[in-house]
DNA sequence: ATCACGCGGGG
DNA sequence: GTGTACGCGTGAT
C-alpha cells in the first residue's frame, strides 16, 4: 500500500465498464517533482432520496426498475427526523432518466437531491477541497483506459476514500497570455485574420511577446509565422509547468480564437494533462473554456462580480485596482499599426506586453480571495470563477447540509414562484443638496447576516399556513402540531408578522453563525501572528468568510435558489428598515440632522442649538 | 408604465 | 453532464 499527499486541482468521472470512476488530479507539493497524480476511484455511486407514502410499495416498484440498491435512512427534513429511501443507481446518467419514472409512482410523494453533478457529491461527501491537500491511500496502476503510467503521471487505485489535510501556503504558477489579430474589416474573423502577436506573462518570471514582427525589442520573440506563434505558446506553457492560465474575456475571444486559428494549421492545443486538449463547456448561453489539470480562469467573468463598474473593459478595471492608465490601442486601430511598421508596430508591442502584464496584476490581486472561497465553498476553483455569489452561497449549503445529515431542499419550480413578489428592500433617505459640514456616519455592522442570526430567520423554523389551513411541514409545525401557537416563543417581522421560533436555531442562522466565529477566530489569529506572509494569508480568509456571510440574504430572494424563501427576505429587510429608522430617531433625539440613508447606515450633522 | 430584446468583454 | 447566466438599458407598444 501506497501514500501520497497532493493539492487537489480537479475531478471528474469516466465510465469503465458501464460504472463510473472517480479521477481526482493533483500534483505533490515538492517543486522538484513536477509528477501529476492521477487517483482513480471505483467504489462511489450515485444516488438520490424518495419520500415515500408507502414506503413497502414504493420500495417495491422501484425495485422493479435497473437500479443498483435501496435502502432506508435516516436524514432530517428541515430539522424534522425523516425516514427517506436512498435509491443507489449503477451510473450517473441513469439518476436523469429514473428520477421523473420514480416521482410519478402513486407511492412515492417526492424525490430529493437528484440534481447534484456527480464530481460535486464526490467532493461533498468526503468532505475535501479543491485546491487544497488531501492524502490517498492505495497502489499504483500501470495503466488506465490507455493511460500509462509515465514519468509524468502516476496512475493511482485508491483503496480508500481521500482524506483532508491541512495545507498551509500553496504557490501556484500562474500565466497570462493575450492575442492580438489583424483585422482591418470589423471585428476579428477566426476564418480570415490572422494571429500577429502573442504575449504572455508569468509570475515566475517570463513578460514576453511572440509575433511576426519585432522591431529589435528585448521582449519580442521573433518567429516566421502565425503557426509557430500558436507552437510557441504552447511550448511556454508545457515547459513551465504552469498551474493556472488566465485571460481576459478569453472564455468567449481568446480561446475560441485560438482554437480556430490552430485548427487551420492541424494543431492541437494539448495544454491539459497527458495532452488533453482544450474543450468548451456549456454555461448557460455561453462557453466555457478548459482543459484537464490546467485551469482556466477568465478574469472579465470574475471582475464583473469582484467590483461593481459600469463598465469592466481591462483598461477600467486595470484603473479601478490600481489607480494607473494603462496603453490603449484602439481596436480598430491595431492594424493600422502592424502595417505602419516603426514606432507605431513598437507602440503595438509594448501595448500587447502592457496587456498580459496588467493582466497577471490583476490575477495576483485577486485570484487569493477566490482561492479562499474555493477552500470553503469546497467545489472546483474553475467553477468557483463562474459562479453567481448567490451560486457559491448555495454550494456551500449544500455541504453543510450534509454534514448536518439534512436533506437539501429541491429547486423551486417554475410555477411554484410569482415572479410578481417583490421585496421592498432596504430603507432609503435620499440626499439632502448640499456641501454638508460637521457629517458623523454611523452605520452596523454586517446587518443583514445579524439579523438572521439574532432573530433566526430560516425557513426550517417559520411558522406558515398553507392555503389548505396546514403548517408548511418543518420542526416548527412540528412541536406546535394543533395548539395555538403561543407568541412569545416567536420573533414576529414588523409590518408582515411573520413568526419565527426562538427554538431550536434554525439551519441557515446556525451555519451564518458558525461563518461568523470562523471569523473571529482568524481576526484572533492575526492580530497574534507575527508573520506578514501569515497575516496577510489570514485576512484574504476572513475576507471570504464575511462574503459568504453576506450573500446569505441573497439566498431568501432569489427565485432560483433552493433556499428560497419570501418570508424570510421580507422579514430581514423589514427588520433591517426597522433598526436603521429607530436609530435615526434615536439620533435626532439627541440632535442630529439626517442627510441621507442607505440600508444599513446613514449619514448626520449635528446641529448645535 | 410594461415588455421583449440584446448586449456585455474581446480585436 | 445528477446543472444551463444575468442584470441592465433601449426602443417598441
Amino acid at each position: 500500500m501506497e501514500k501520497r499527499e497532493i493539492i487537489l486541482f480537479d475531478v471528474d468521472y469516466v465510465t469503465y465498464n458501464e460504472k463510473p470512476v472517480i479521477r481526482l488530479f493533483g500534483k505533490e507539493k515538492e517543486k522538484n517533482n513536477k509528477k501529476t497524480i492521477m487517483a482513480l476511484d471505483f467504489d462511489f455511486q450515485p444516488y438520490i432520496y424518495v419520500i415515500a407514502n408507502d414506503i413497502e410499495i414504493a420500495k417495491k416498484e422501484i425495485y422493479e426498475l435497473d437500479i443498483k440498491s435501496i435502502e432506508i435512512v435516516n436524514k432530517k427534513d428541515f430539522q424534522v427526523e425523516s425516514q427517506f429511501l436512498k435509491v443507489t443507481f449503477y451510473h450517473p446518467q441513469d439518476v436523469p432518466k429514473f428520477r421523473d419514472e420514480i416521482r410519478k409512482f402513486r407511492s412515492v410523494n417526492d424525490i430529493k437531491e437528484y440534481d447534484i453533478p456527480f464530481y460535486r457529491r464526490y467532493l461533498i461527501n468526503n468532505n475535501i477541497f479543491p485546491m487544497s491537500m488531501i492524502e490517498l491511500n492505495g497502489e499504483i496502476e500501470s495503466s488506465f483506459l490507455n493511460i500509462e503510467n509515465s514519468d509524468n503521471l502516476e496512475i493511482f487505485k485508491l483503496n480508500s476514500p481521500p482524506q483532508p489535510l491541512e495545507s498551509d501556503n500553496i504557490d501556484f504558477k500562474i500565466l497570462s497570455f493575450d492575442l492580438e489579430v489583424r483585422n482591418p474589416d470589423g471585428m476579428p474573423n477566426s476564418k480570415r485574420d490572422e494571429i500577429i502577436i502573442l504575449g504572455i506573462s508569468t509570475n515566475t518570471g517570463i513578460n514576453k511577446v511572440i509575433s511576426t514582427k519585432t522591431e529589435d525589442l528585448d521582449f519580442v520573440e521573433k518567429v516566421d509565422s502565425e503557426e509557430e506563434i500558436i507552437k510557441s505558446f504552447i511550448k511556454t506553457v508545457k515547459e513551465n509547468d504552469i498551474d493556472i492560465i488566465v485571460g481576459y474575456n478569453s472564455d468567449n475571444f481568446d480561446f475560441p480564437y485560438l482554437r480556430d486559428r490552430a485548427k487551420i494549421h492541424g494543431i492541437d492545443i494539448d495544454l491539459g494533462w497527458e495532452g488533453s486538449k482544450l474543450n468548451f463547456l456549456n454555461r448557460g448561453y455561453s462557453k466555457a473554456a478548459g482543459f484537464k489539470g490546467l485551469i482556466h480562469i477568465d478574469l472579465y467573468l470574475l471582475m464583473r462580480r469582484y467590483i461593481s463598474l459600469n463598465r469592466y473593459t481591462l483598461e477600467r478595471v486595470y484603473f479601478e485596482l490600481f489607480n494607473e492608465e494603462k496603453i490603449d490601442v484602439p481596436g480598430d486601430k491595431i492594424w493600422e499599426y502592424w502595417d505602419n511598421e516603426g514606432e507605431e508596430l513598437k507602440n503595438l508591442l509594448h501595448y500587447a506586453l502592457d496587456d498580459v502584464i496588467s493582466t497577471l496584476k490583476i490575477a495576483k490581486m485577486t485570484l487569493p480571495l477566490v482561492l479562499e472561497l474555493t477552500r470553503i465553498v469546497g467545489q472546483l476553483f474553475f467553477d468557483i470563477t463562474r459562479m453567481a455569489t448567490g451560486q457559491q452561497a448555495e454550494w456551500y449549503l449544500v455541504r453543510k447540509a450534509y454534514e448536518y445529515n439534512e436533506v437539501v431542499p429541491n429547486k423551486p419550480g417554475g410555477g411554484q414562484v410569482s415572479s410578481r413578489e417583490k421585496n421592498v428592500g432596504g430603507y432609503v433617505k435620499e440626499p439632502e443638496k448640499g456641501l454638508h459640514e460637521n457629517i458623523v456616519q454611523f452605520d452596523f455592522r454586517s446587518l443583514y447576516p445579524s439579523i438572521i442570526i439574532s432573530k433566526n430567520i430560516s425557513p426550517d423554523v417559520l411558522l406558515k399556513k398553507l392555503s389548505n389551513g396546514k403548517y408548511v411541514k418543518n420542526i416548527v409545525s412540528k412541536q406546535i402540531k394543533d395548539e395555538n401557537p403561543n407568541s412569545d416563543n416567536f420573533n414576529i417581522a414588523p409590518s408582515y408578522n411573520h413568526k419565527f421560533a426562538k427554538k431550536p436555531i434554525g439551519f441557515i442562522p446556525s451555519v451564518i453563525g458558525n461563518i461568523l466565529n470562523e471569523r473571529i477566530k482568524i481576526k484572533k489569529r492575526i492580530k497574534n501572528s507575527k508573520d506578514e506572509t501569515e497575516k496577510k494569508a489570514l485576512d484574504v480568509q476572513q475576507q471570504a468568510l464575511k462574503r459568504l456571510a453576506n450573500t446569505m440574504y441573497g439566498i431568501y430572494g432569489f427565485s432560483r435558489f433552493r433556499w428560497y424563501s419570501f418570508e424570510c427576505a421580507e422579514s430581514i429587510t423589514a427588520w433591517g428598515r426597522n433598526y436603521i429608522q429607530n436609530t435615526i430617531k434615536k439620533a435626532e433625539e439627541y440632535g442630529f440632522k439626517t442627510i441621507y440613508a442607505d440600508t444599513d447606515g446613514f449619514y448626520a450633522k449635528y446641529i448645535d442649538k
